[in-house]
DNA sequence: TTGATAATGAAAATGGTTATCATTATCAGT
DNA sequence: ACTGATAATGATAACCATTTTCATTATCAA
């Protein structure tokens, strides 16, 4: 489902070439599952792979995020977090963030009533107010439980 | 209901001084109503307060994040924005934001129907992760009419 | 195999936000 | 109203995530 080969297509589709470092942040993501800061991919691939920078880490994350491979959150602490889209609905997840340490939780509970009033809102909205929706993002903000 | 004196009320229940420059940020966050940087609000009140500081723009607004009178939100173009929280829930609102341009429309439309799902989600994740959560974002992110 | 050009990485620049510190203003207690 | 403890301010510098620049390298279509 997910893998070497259908990344690379991917990429081939919107002219962008496959190489080292697009696989190896890419391998890490898929890893990983979710909310990887640029700091801390660079951080965990300099290890297995020493000649890669930072700006690439930088660069690959927003064509990641042009190409709708991955879903950028940006939890308050000032940094950026990536996370891989999977190609379905079957793992979308709505956020928890402690807003003292940052820590992110996903949590799917209630995500089927959440989407189909999504879904409403996504289509009355676009029609309002002439827009082209091309994502959502809900979060809950408050105290885990180490923090409160 | 909304007002200098309220507000200064607010702050001395805090142990927080009432100062010319705090009065003049709440005043124009009333009057702007709504997503804010402080950059263009030390723009905006540089002409009338030629004094101010951009740093205490920024003390102040995390000091009325930290009490609650101001809301944050991250458009994704690495500046935060501000916007005043009403007393009640009658102003609440939720955001459409462009992804291109940055520009944010606050809607009102199924309100009704996002709240209760809302406090319903609410408790059950306060529940199941043990969260003493504080407040909710929701966002829906697209192109708008002139950048689609 | 090769050439056009996309991608890379080091270093410097940028831009929003935060820390430092000497000075000033607020306000509780008198 | 006065005054002193101390909270708040503002100029400057520091910080840190992210972008830009540019010379070099790697990819891939032909």
């Amino acid at each position: 489902m997910h893998g070497r080969g259908q990344w690379r297509h991917q990429f081939r589709d919107n002219a962008c070439r496959w190489t080292a470092p697009r696989e190896s942040i890419l391998d890490l993501l898929s890893r990983a599952r979710g909310h990887l800061s640029a700091k801390e991919i660079y951080a965990a691939l300099t290890s297995t792979f020493p000649g890669l920078g930072l700006t690439t880490v930088y660069r690959t994350l927003e064509l990641l995020n042009r190409l709708g491979m991955v879903r950028k959150v940006t939890a308050g602490d000032g940094q950026g977090r990536y996370e891989l889209k999977g190609p379905g609905p079957e793992d979308h997840h709505h956020h928890l963030i402690c807003t003292r340490c940052g820590r992110i939780i996903d949590y799917q509970d209630f995500l089927q009533e959440e989407l189909e009033l999504v879904k409403k809102t996504e289509e009355a909205l676009a029609k309002k107010y002439n827009f082209a929706i091309q994502d959502h993002n809900i979060e809950f903000l408050g105290l885990c439980e180490k923090c409160r």
